[in-house]
DNA sequence: AATTAATGTACGATTAATGTTCTATTTGGA
DNA sequence: TCCAAATAGAACATTAATCGTACATTAATT
């Protein structure tokens, strides 16, 4: 929560910024709002920083860095960035504009991004074309956890299997192989399925 | 509820709120409204406060913090209801307390609530269960859309078919029958399924 | 490298702005 | 008339904003 002063003062900062591109010194700010001691500006500074409205992006002692940081709207915290499409022996087709889409609070979290799903490999758990699937992120997977796997640069959405000391990617329909990994495979984890979205 | 006054002080913070952000002082309230007595603003403020229509942001002794609590409606833009479960053969199982379910808003609407989903009889079309599927409330369907309807007193998800001038309920599962709708049967149509999430 | 200029930081103290409390009075209707 | 809402006035408490100065650090210049 802004006062009047830390808003004019944030304001006249962030528009040095978007007209010049260079941060304003504490004098500059202080003859712009008519201050007669740099404390004020200090005081003010200091305060939208602990605010977490502004940040000095060389840190301690950085001259002329500071740096508005973007608010946080509300509606952003149940976006999380819809990175592609994903489609069974495909690399993931990436987006060009930086998409969003909303996704309930319960999936959504900082390592969360969705997958459109093309095709039909994972029909027989549920996973049709179209859908959305919710990804969080991580390297590493546990046994039957669906996972996105990129393997020699192909990326799948699959169920992973760890049996006796081996790997695979199973898909849930029979039309499609399991592929089993071996050690000259270049394979990674890119991330766990825990939601999937559907719109009719 | 709210009398003459109170409306007008109510209206004079939320204008200001909206036109500059910046909440009204009290002595800029009674100025505005022309009270001669500072009380005369507490009064009226900690009413408003009491009845739930205004908050003070920074608490006791904050300043220039009011804060118009928005109406029940804007802030359940996202969450509709959960109504209960749904298992084929059986009527929807109401949940004690209205519990409530966050969705995207795409998935939001005045008429839409939601469902658990118990059972598998529609797994062919990649409803599994444990899925929550979002219904939109509506007393018709058209051909091939899911719904959730209600034949003599047993409520199921089924896909709607209108075939020969036959209505009939089909399971995307060969294990479950398709149900004719006959003359005599009591057959309501509650909702169709816009949309399913699924959390792993 | 040494020097100067520009800039940010650290107190401490003071003033201004604003919300709170108290008691008492007025007003407009059942 | 009687009651509840509305109003008034003044003193008080708390937070926001301000100032002045000396000093530390970084950037620019010689």
């Amino acid at each position: 929560m802004l006062t009047v002063r830390q808003k004019q003062v944030l304001g006249f900062i962030r528009g040095r910024l978007e007209q010049s591109g260079i941060s304003p010194s504490y004098r500059e700010i202080m003859a712009a709002l008519g201050f007669k001691s740099l404390s004020t500006v200090t005081h003010h500074v200091r305060s939208l920083m602990r605010g977490g409205y502004l940040v000095n992006a060389k840190g301690y002692h950085g001259k002329r860095a500071l740096q508005v940081v973007p608010p946080v709207s509300e509606t952003s915290a149940v976006e999380i960035p819809l990175a592609g499409v994903i489609a069974a022996g495909r690399p993931i087709e990436a987006l060009e504009t930086s998409e969003t889409i909303a996704v309930p609070p319960t999936l959504a979290g900082p390592d969360n991004y969705a997958l459109k799903v093309q095709g039909d490999s994972m029909i027989g758990d549920g996973v049709l074309d179209g859908d959305v699937v919710i990804v969080r992120r991580v390297d590493t997977a546990r046994h039957r956890e669906m996972v996105v796997a990129l393997i020699n640069g192909e990326a799948t959405l699959k169920r992973l299997a760890r049996e006796n000391g081996r790997t695979s990617l199973r898909p849930a329909n029979p039309d499609y192989p399991i592929i089993d990994i071996g050690p000259d495979d270049d394979f990674r984890i890119q991330g766990v399925a825990i939601g999937v979205i559907r719109r009719y």
